[in-house]
DNA sequence: TTGTAGGCGTTATCAT
DNA sequence: ATGATAACGCCTACAA
């Protein structure tokens, strides 16, 4: 390329990439010339190939739509954009069979690293197979690190979620409530977790969740519960619910039939997404974009090991949880 | 790789990829199983140096965690993946500077196409430096496409977002409105337009807006500008956002002033991301999903073509707004 | 300080 | 049906 356009040969490969080589100043020159010339762009490919640094790292999320991934998204591309890896983004929509694909079309092009930022389904049948890919992918040199629960070879940089769930059911007893509705998660590790830690805090307070609602972190879905509350002869104290997104949906629909939040009765989410602040859902901080930020980090270390770090979550109470007042039961 | 497996030879290749080459069974099986031996992976990287077609697609967004461009990257994944193609992602925050060496990158890496889903900024010193520098990527095979108004070479697909802003400030004022507040964005293009088509659909009906507030497409900006409002001694009937974030900023503290919306004034907002159907914020729909979808295809087809298209947008009237009424004016 | 040569993993062309 | 061989664009010794 630039050498027919100078006189010197791959010798310019020296100057057009930081070599230690010396090379004088005159060819540096003539060299950078011929370059802009020709507007010469180098290949990353070429150079990964030969290299075995591809600078690329693939991201895997749930959805990129859903504000908890967007962030964690977020936090990975700023620092690995800012290192000159291009991050692939990959939408695998919660289905281990996508997963797999993604992985495999990261490994066809020498991704440095893949992270996992999507929590497993449970008792997912793909799974093995995921996690055979996984391990050999890890073998063959890339770079994993899982952001959510799952079995996978790699480090992981997790955050608390039973103790997330355990915070937010201990805060609202805390406040005085007692009968305590609880909106699950769809079929995957971090809800079952953050239910789990619901129920352990009642348990140590000798309570029992007056229902539990099926839910899949979708608004609709809280929707649906706080429908099913109203149709109740007596609303909860409080409810707690897996995620942001379905608190979101049951403070909204009691509030649609004139239930005043939070005064006859509390509600909390887990996330602390941008909605949360703007509703001033009480909710619990996840770092999710620490999260990202960290998983990046991890990924450009190039450190194989198999670390596991915790990343601290907070309790953030805000206006949708009061302490419990006498009130009008019933609605 | 295979070769010294199996006793063939680069013949392998025409058996690992779907080659139209005939090769009997009996190789092909060889091949194959040698293959499943050394967990063969082939290489992407090297197939794009040959093949000249990377399945690289860049995607330079503002700001992935605004919802409204997680929908375009969701579309545009959505895709791209299902082709098999890789999508890049790219936050450039708003600087085009970021978004001149995400492109080089992109070239480095023979992307086969960009798409700038981030608006322009208004009168960017650095926006020349970028129209040359798309200019000659285009010029070296990269496909180009913006869903957003940018003065780059490549197609376009558009939303009309003069006409969004015309709709709201019409739908407003067929309510009855009169006294209208609007609140802007920063300075990039889109926002511009959409105050532009506010003013329009004002003059149109012999208006001025009684007051135009700053912003920055944040909810934080509609905050401040609704402590403005409920700083004079009258509301508006009515007030335009730009964005569905900024809107939910005015929505949420007016009401915690105990305004209530719509009855004592209403509210719009642009985009109609998510947070607009939890809050039942009227806005009108702005089809990123399909924005990212379509740029997706363009970039796929391969098509080289300067297309411009025009995608519809839909007003989207919810519970936000309402008919005027005999009101109590002032706070 | 600069040039030569080999190879990274593929595909494509041409023989065999 | 299968085997050589030449690129693709780059890097890295090693030689000059």
């Amino acid at each position: 390329v630039a050498r027919g356009a100078g006189v010197s040969l791959a010798t310019a490969s020296r100057v057009l990439n930081g070599s230690t080589h010396p090379v004088s100043e005159k060819t540096r020159e003539r060299v950078l010339a011929a370059a802009r010339e020709l507007d010469y762009a180098r290949s990353g490919l070429a150079r990964a190939l030969v290299t075995k640094q591809s600078r690329i790292a693939g991201l895997i999320v749930g959805d990129i739509v859903d504000p908890y991934f967007a962030q964690i998204a977020r936090g990975f591309e700023d620092v690995a954009g800012r290192a000159g890896y291009l991050t692939m983004l990959c939408n695998a929509d919660r289905q281990t069979t996508r997963e797999l694909s993604y992985v495999s079309v990261l490994r066809e092009y020498h991704a440095e690293g893949v992270v996992f930022a999507a929590s497993g389904a449970i008792d997912d049948p793909a799974d093995d197979e995921l996690r055979a890919l996984v391990t050999q992918a890890s073998a063959g040199g890339m770079n994993v690190v899982s952001v959510a629960p799952r079995n996978l070879a790699g480090s992981t940089i997790l955050v608390d979620n039973r103790a997330a769930g355990y915070d937010v059911v201990d805060y609202l007893i805390s406040l005085g409530h007692r009968r305590i509705a609880l909106v699950a998660g769809p079929a995957v590790i971090t809800a079952g977790e953050r239910l789990d830690g619901f129920g352990a805090a009642l348990r140590d307070h000798d309570l029992e969740p007056i229902v539990v609602f099926d839910g899949d972190f979708s608004f609709e879905s809280g929707q649906e519960a706080a429908m099913r509350m109203l149709a109740e002869p007596q609303l909860p104290d409080g409810v707690a619910c897996v995620n942001d997104a379905s608190a979101t949906g049951v403070l909204m629909t009691l509030r649609q039939a004139r239930i005043t939040i939070p005064k006859q009765t509390s509600v909390m989410g887990i996330g602390d997404t941008h909605v949360a602040g703007y509703l001033q859902l009480s909710t619990v901080n996840l770092a999710s974009y620490e999260l990202g930020a960290a998983a990046a980090r991890q990924v450009l270390s190039g450190q194989h090991d198999e670390s596991h770090v915790i990343l601290p979550h907070r309790l953030v109470p805000r206006s949708t949880t009061a302490r419990r007042s006498i009130r009008s039961r019933g609605v």
